[in-house]
DNA sequence: TCAAAAATAATCAAAATCAATCAAATTTTA
DNA sequence: TAAAATTTGATTGATTTTGATTATTTTTGA
């Protein structure tokens, strides 16, 4: 195997975990423990990784983090957990949407070695689909700039092309009679045009989502199955009766 | 094998796989180790790949760096000069098709504060259009890692939703016969297209790609005017005689 | 704290890959 | 058509990478 292909390996296993030991490494890339411990010396030269004893560990003061601001590290967590949750419905060969936003980035990591295409409208996402090799295609559109999406009527004719197994949507607020909302109608558009052309939809959001209203309904609630992760929060009952909601723990 | 399309299948392989062992290729082209080994060095020397022990791979293969094009090359004071030329020609009002490529690239500083709209197909472009404020609205279709660009029929056809007063191209070879050519049909045929819908088009090129031929012809040289730094090269006078060319000094 | 266990760095020989060289094959030129 | 130039593939010795071994350091837990 190619140097870099196991240097990959490793940041990729590493961005899924945020840990590995020299054994899981071993195991993954069928190299010796001194190959291993020599690539670790190596990556983390680079500063792309952090060695401790044992194994290694990403570097938490500041990666990603950059293009996304303080937006992702808050509930990095359970967005993860939520992600990994999503990624698990995605299958061999399926074409999905990605929407931009910071859950839908987290799957990412999880869809390396899944033969799927991606289709995104998020262009802080491609980084990390370049990084996973994932085949990926970009809607065209109007750049926002604040959030690096694209938008707009040109963005909405450019998805028009495309038809997906299964779609993945942020939004900023989920609500019992509101349904999903989210502050701008062109980014709104997006999103149900996605989920129009979609066979199966799906929403991710932590449970701070619930019970907030945003300015633009993008979709009545049974039009995707929401991926949340645990809470106690009451709303929850009341849109379970209207959709399917899929609880990670 | 002709040695144009053995370049051609490992160019294709490596955005394919993003990384290639040399025995790959060698199954792949049929050719031996040691004509691949030479294709290799040939190619990174023109910086389409960056070869590693045992094989080869994509520009940046697990980097994130995306934003700012490599200064190494000395080109650059020369680029610069040609992209301040180019950009003089950018009039208020204006739509304009800028292509992905360094050349481009170096345009955008000084098109702020011209009230103008930029179509691009170049995802490091992004970062500096936003900087500078410029409108701007990207080309859909697939994304081409190791060049950050967007290619293919679903770009062709989101391109041709726009009208262009002018574009702005670059390209890997400038020839009296054998006109303007680039390695990748899928980019030649997003160039070509470019072409076509713009009122006025120029080619953006320094001088070391003057005499060069590369694999896909994208245009016929009147189609455009030329954008060169000053030299003495001998065939700067035979491309003269079929099309508009300004020399920068 | 101290000794056993685990992980590491250093070392070295084997394996893989590489650059250099040269003759054969191919293409271009005269 | 023959000569010259270029490209190709095989061979060689040099270099790099690798995995096993061993001595050293760090961690663990009694």
């Amino acid at each position: 195997m190619l140097t870099p292909k196991r240097h990959q390996l490793i940041e990729q296993e590493l961005s899924k975990k945020q840990m590995v030991t020299i054994q899981d490494l071993v195991d993954i890339t069928g190299a010796s423990e001194s190959t291993i411990r020599r690539d670790l010396s190596e990556l983390e030269k680079q500063s792309r990784l952090i060695r401790v004893h044992g194994g290694a560990s990403i570097k938490n003061a500041g990666k990603q983090e950059l293009s996304v601001p303080e937006k992702s590290s808050k509930n990095i967590t359970e967005k993860k957990a939520i992600a990994a949750y999503a990624t698990d419905l995605v299958e061999d060969y399926d074409c999905i949407y990605l929407d931009a936003g910071t859950t839908t980035f987290e799957m990412i990591p999880f869809l390396t070695n899944k033969n799927i295409t991606v289709v995104t409208n998020g262009i802080t996402h491609l980084d990390a689909l370049s990084q996973f090799g994932i085949p990926t295609y970009l809607v065209g559109g109007l750049v926002k700039y604040n959030t690096s999406a694209l938008i707009g009527q040109f963005a909405r004719m450019s998805l028009l092309n495309y038809r997906f197994d299964k779609c993945f949507l942020g939004v900023n607020g989920i609500h019992a009679e509101y349904a999903y909302t989210t502050p701008d109608p062109e980014e709104a558009a997006i999103k149900q045009t996605a989920l129009e052309l979609s066979q199966k939809s799906f929403i991710l959001a932590d449970s701070s989502k619930l019970d907030q209203v945003s300015f633009t309904k993008i979709a009545d609630l049974k039009a995707a199955t929401i991926i949340i992760n645990q809470t106690d929060h009451q709303m929850l009952n009341a849109i379970n009766k209207k959709t399917n909601v899929k609880v990670v723990s």
